[in-house]
DNA sequence: TCCAGTTTCAAACGTTCGTTTGAAATGTAC
DNA sequence: GTACATTTCAAACGAACGTTTGAAACTGGA
């Protein structure tokens, strides 16, 4: 077997397995068991248990970061400022692309991300924000752009509010798949979710500031 | 020392680790030593593991889904719908009221809360849905009266778009608190958090729905 | 003071984990 | 076909885990 059927059959298993039970509770026996390689070939091919897992994300970071960040210099490059939720949607198709490149790319590719940002504390966030940070900021810019009222503050907030919603939605994917199945009779897939979460997080993000005497009337023991 | 005393000191020992670490990731033998107290104190007080999270997550569901079951039922019990906001300000209150049973109360009951829907997977989703599925019931009543233009299925995912912001932004605060207090200079806790919540949730909750055209242009290439 | 009941303690149990090892098998170039 | 490098394999390693054990230490009432 040539070296890199071997090293796909355990990314292949390791991903869908780690997008199921999260990496530390994913064992190399149970991956190596599910890809019909020898044990030690993990640490052979990847060094080390979390070597691979950073293997499996880059496989789609690679793909998706570069689309994302020319989709955001271009709209960077108008002359206007783009409205929300285009500004939102430019992940739409990128992410859907994943589905090219592998059968349920996309649905196991969010959940990856959503295990890796719960389950090892910050790693995930500390490896995007040092290799892709500039399209990070790029796409913080747009949104600045988009909703000049908001300082960076409120920004930075609401765009982890976001992210929360994305990543736990994706983590939990299945259950609420199944749950939605059954007590509304919808079919439900990665594209239908996603056309739910583009007016909810753009309606979330763009929201009117609460103004301090909404707040205390809000929660107030006198009301 | 007494019974009491034991069992309290290993609770408040594993609720900060398990915030912290995560439930799998958090061993005994760091409970125990953080705590003081014999290894197999754990099983002998708690019996296994197991028990002890479900005792340290009930510790604070006990005192705060009565509260809320009170003020769910107290505004079901209106005349008129109740507005959004005012539905999801109830839980600012009781969740804050956590502070006074115990220091910093409030985060870690909701980093908890957080870990246990996506370390272990669907048992906390499923322990909360038996015992207190009565309770969310009612809050999904309030929030389909006071958007009457949402149907169910739409209302059961920008719930749960909204459970996921909550229990991620949590899950995470530490980190998060750290950014924005180097990056804004802006003194973040828990309160602060909610403040900037309550807008962003029901604006997401709230939003009108997308029209079919409007996905497609996002979406379109030849846009 | 003594005793039954409760709680603590050090030690060990059996598993499982990620990793390493050295030999066997396979592939490759001459 | 031989010599070399690469890859696979069964087996074992040490460490960490949750749990169990039985004796020791403590407790409060007769």
């Amino acid at each position: 077997m040539s070296r890199q059927q071997t090293q796909q059959k355990i990314m292949d298993a390791a991903e869908s397995l780690f997008a199921e039970t999260g990496f530390n509770d994913t064992s190399l026996r149970q991956i190596t068991s599910q890809a019909d390689v020898n044990l030690a070939a993990v640490n052979y091919h990847f060094g080390s248990k979390k070597a691979l897992i950073q293997a499996v994300l880059q496989r789609y970071l690679q793909v998706v970061m570069p689309r994302l960040n020319d989709e955001f210099e271009q709209l960077l490059a108008r002359q206007s400022a783009t409205q929300l939720m285009d500004v939102l949607a430019v992940f739409v198709r990128p992410l859907l692309e994943l589905n090219q490149v592998k059968p349920q790319g996309t649905t196991l590719f969010l959940q990856l991300l959503g295990r890796g940002y719960t389950d090892a504390q910050g790693h995930l966030r500390r490896f995007i924000s040092q290799h892709y940070g500039s399209v990070l900021n790029k796409f913080v810019l747009l949104v600045q752009q988009s909703c000049p009222r908001l300082d960076a503050a409120e920004i930075f907030w609401r765009l982890h509010f976001s992210l929360g919603t994305i990543v736990f939605t994706m983590a939990s994917s299945e259950a609420l798949f199944d749950i939605a199945e059954a007590d509304f009779h919808e079919q439900s897939d990665i594209e239908s979710v996603i056309r739910r979460l583009l007016p909810y997080l753009t309606a979330g993000i763009s929201a009117d500031i609460i103004r301090p005497e909404q707040l205390d009337t809000l929660t107030d023991a006198s009301n």
